[in-house]
DNA sequence: CCTTCAGGTTAACGACCGCTAACCTCCCTG
DNA sequence: CAGGGAGGTTAGCGGTCGTTAACCTGAAGG
């Protein structure tokens, strides 16, 4: 991933911009005149970059799928050598970077899939599904008591306590990203070993 | 609570439909004639039963996070025998069967919520913090060693893990209600014991 | 210096949607 | 058997919203 120091473009804003927008109000609740104003164009401005609402609504959507299959596959490679468990350790680390860093993401990712095209719909529940089944792999070696169904469901349940991120409150009223990230990660592998454990 | 064998009130019938639409589809991104025809009646006959649109995600919303509280000082008050660690199994379990009866409603608690009117968010939200303080309040029976703030994140995160529920898969892919709420217990259960627990 | 084009602008159209108005039809009750 | 209210219907109004059309402007390039 070439390290980005130039000037955010001008598509760039606009992505960022809606993404905030759609996850505070939701993809109807927001007009294209808002998010024209907020990168400081008009309304119908947007349609320079943007072939339509949708199309921004897709592009955010199938990003954020891309990037965290992307960032967790690259995760996966670079600590091949480490012993499982430290595979997970960072897929977890990996996954509260992104919700803490970015929460609109986060929350648009479970909430308007299905305003996407079909097509564009079904590239991200691709995306998506081998997110989680690489999760569920990991999970396995680490907890090889877990059946594959039973992973699964556990898999998914963490992505919701890691995704929780945009309720506790604005930044500054919880106890610092550090402290946040350590409690959240804490939590996670304590998860998944009580899932792993027998009744 | 008195309980119900009478058949559902049309107004029941028209909330159940509305919440589960709102949640398939986003508040903004249903009609009213929609939410008419799926009780057999066309739009507008809707308002001789509800003052408009608003009203019904605000009785909808209300009514959840009531019912949630309700049942949560009722659980806390039949269980006060009981050491705090029943407690808190008490409370998880009835969260637990409120996500896997009401999937639409958990879908909607945290989702269309600033669509309400001033006054009606006010009040769930108050709700809502109740129900947080009481969990809070009990978590840390439990396990003394969290402070409040974390404990609060705790919380939050936990119920994250709790309505992961809507991302499970249609009923029947998952390996049957009685062994999901088990898993999900035990994760909870996990997660808890894990945020105490030193770094 | 003229052209071109990227990136804006405002005006306006067409569709949709929430809601009201006006009307109809049972069913219950005195 | 009047009549009145509960619970429907359809027609239509008013506003909003996504999108397009038409036009403008400043900077780059030959």
């Amino acid at each position: 991933m070439a390290t980005r120091t130039d000037a955010p473009t001008r598509r760039e804003q606009i992505l960022k911009e809606a993404a905030r927008l759609f996850a505070e109000r939701g993809f109807h609740g927001v007009g294209v005149d808002e998010i024209g104003a907020a990168v400081g164009i008009s309304g119908p401005g947007l349609y320079r970059h943007f072939a339509g609402k949708d199309a921004m609504l897709a592009e955010l959507l199938v990003g954020i799928s891309g990037q965290l299959l992307t960032g967790a596959k690259r995760r996966l490679a670079e600590a091949d050598g480490g012993g499982p468990g430290e595979v997970l350790d960072s897929l977890i680390e990996g996954h509260i970077d992104f919700a803490l860093d970015d929460r609109p993401l986060i929350t648009l990712h479970d909430r308007e899939l299905d305003r996407l095209r079909d097509s564009d719909r079904k590239l991200v529940r691709q995306l998506q599904r081998q997110y989680v089944e690489l999760w569920v792999d990991v999970v396995r070696k680490v907890y090889p008591a877990l059946t594959e169904p039973t992973a699964r469901s556990a898999v998914h349940s963490v992505f919701g306590l890691l995704n929780s991120t945009p309720h506790l409150g604005r930044p500054g009223s919880l106890p610092g990203r550090g402290a946040t990230s350590e409690l959240l990660h804490r939590m996670a592998r304590g998860a998944f070993a009580a899932a792993s454990s027998e009744a």
